[in-house]
DNA sequence: TCATTATTTTGGTATTTTGCGAAATAACGA
DNA sequence: TCGTTATTTCGCAAAATACCAAAATAATGA
């Protein structure tokens, strides 16, 4: 989970995050959205990634990216664990 | 709220905050917790004011950290935007 | 097979972060 | 004022991160 707190930290990772909450995108459209080179956010995909944030499919000649959306919840788990609340379910988590 | 989750991002300052969720303490208190030194503490109690996320009061000789709460809720609210979910208040974020 | 398009990997530099020991600061009590 | 305790600031090195241009890879279609 270090490497979730660890994705986040960057700014530019997490407008890639909003971006792909309305729909899949290509590597090409996310670099064209955002001012930063294609090798520069290809990192910032590889900690995606790490992260398991995201997913990435092959289509032709583009790679499309999309949203883990179940480790999303897992990290908003993880996150109200850090604050001291309980979790939607009301459960306690057991560490995976 | 960048420095929010730039804080949050080193294990060492999520381990702090944990700790402070029970009751406040002083440096010293938590450098005995972690097997850390006391200038690389006291750097990370930088970072953690830099964010808003600790306050920090003197008494005698020790100073004593405790957690903002109210900045707690601010980041979760931040944090429900960036995955997506109405927060508390039931309303939707505008998409940048 | 060759050219084209989309993306990643490589190689390099610059910046930031993390860590420590030594010295400095702050408050106290004798 | 001096010594003690608690903590921070300073100075510096090591490691990690971010960035880009150039080269490499992958898929396609002529």
């Amino acid at each position: 989970m270090q490497d979730v707190f660890q994705a986040l930290a960057s700014p530019v990772r997490r407008a890639i995050i909003k971006m792909l909450r309305s729909r899949d995108m290509t590597a090409g459209d996310i670099a064209d959205a955002l001012t930063i080179s294609k090798p520069t956010l290809s990192g910032h995909f590889n900690v995606l990634k790490a992260a398991n944030l995201v997913h990435q499919r092959r289509e032709g000649t583009t790679i499309i990216y999309g949203l883990n959306t179940s480790v999303m919840e897992d990290l908003l788990a993880d996150f109200l664990d850090l604050m001291g609340k309980e979790d939607a379910r009301g459960q306690e988590e057991i560490q995976p």
